[in-house]
DNA sequence: GTCTATACTGAGATAGAC
DNA sequence: GTCTATCTCAGTATAGAC
């Protein structure tokens, strides 16, 4: 692997681990085993590298959603594959973690990929929500409006990453999968 | 208001804003129209100030979502009403913000205020949703198993959490109503 | 209680040698 | 491509005068 590599890896992990604001260049650096000479002739700077590794965690996190959900099996089966797969919850969402970093959102370079990920997540998932009610699965309608498949899609999204937020705070997985329960009774009460 | 109490209101927005890691101490004292001097007299350091703008905050949390939660009405409407306040949606939770700050989660001071608080919070939804079971208005059980209030309570503060964590993301406060929308219809399908 | 001065470290980047 | 030297400014705090 090239130090070019090496450096967005490092990148990767330190934003993980301590989002944007709380990297330092050189921190990247030590990490990467690479000099500042070496960075900054692969990269124009900070902002610059962190958007190459942004980007390379936003093509994973798709992927690894996109193997779940792409699994023979209902709607329901396919969503809670995803929701139970195995996570790192403690260490949270390596994109989701970015939103709370104020040079990412104020910087439109740099949201940009943050939200593309999120919003295609939230698209993939009602894709998968559309055609559990195309097949009958999921009722039309719970109670009468039609099933708002986009907003159930933001539901699902929404319940992974608040659980991440919980889980830190409490310094235990535990109400992540809580949460996750909660939310997989709600979707087999129908 | 008092230099103190100023320091501790301008500490709470910064953090509310820029997070721990992207908060100085210069930064609060401007803000504060307070000088060096005057911040290390009341305060022993960025951490100690830290701790007092974050109990502050968590507190009047607490109190904000009890206001809510205790009106009268059903379980559902309570945390309909709840779920449906007015919200500054893209400036986030100003404690579970905090969460993904790596200085803050490391230090058990620090991060002892924000799991008690998110911790309570989860504690509170959870009566509301006892209340509602044992007056009959929620069901004993979707499907057979008996209704898991705790783990409801936990997805419905993930909901929240993570509905900012998507509102930021897009720059839009919708994927956050569309995430409240979803979890009230699934809630409502009883 | 508040001010100014001072100290030390780290962040982020540039310059030029090799 | 990578290294070392250097630069400037900000972060965090202490010291002592008023």
């Amino acid at each position: 692997m090239g130090t070019r590599d090496q450096l967005v890896d490092s990148a990767r992990e330190l934003l993980w681990e301590r989002g944007y604001v709380g990297t330092s260049p050189k921190a990247i650096q030590q990490r990467a085993g690479a000099g500042q000479g070496s960075m900054y002739h692969h990269f124009a700077g900070k902002k610059d590298l962190a958007l190459a590794a942004v980007r390379r965690s936003a093509e994973e996190l798709l992927a690894a959603a996109d193997a779940q959900l792409r699994t023979p099996g209902t709607a329901v089966e396919r969503i809670t594959a995803y929701l139970r797969r195995e996570r790192e919850v403690l260490k949270g969402c390596p994109i989701g973690r970015l939103t709370q970093d104020p040079d990412i959102v104020a910087d439109p370079d740099l949201r940009a990929p943050v939200d593309e990920t999120l919003t295609r997540l939230r698209a993939r998932l009602a894709e998968v929500l559309d055609e559990g009610r195309d097949t009958g699965e999921l009722p039309t309608s719970p109670n009468t409006a039609a099933l708002d498949t986009a907003a159930l899609a933001a539901t699902i999204v929404a319940v992974l990453q608040g659980g991440y937020v919980l889980a830190r705070a409490a310094g235990s997985p535990e109400p992540f999968d809580q949460a996750v329960s909660g939310l997989l009774a709600l979707l087999a009460a129908h």
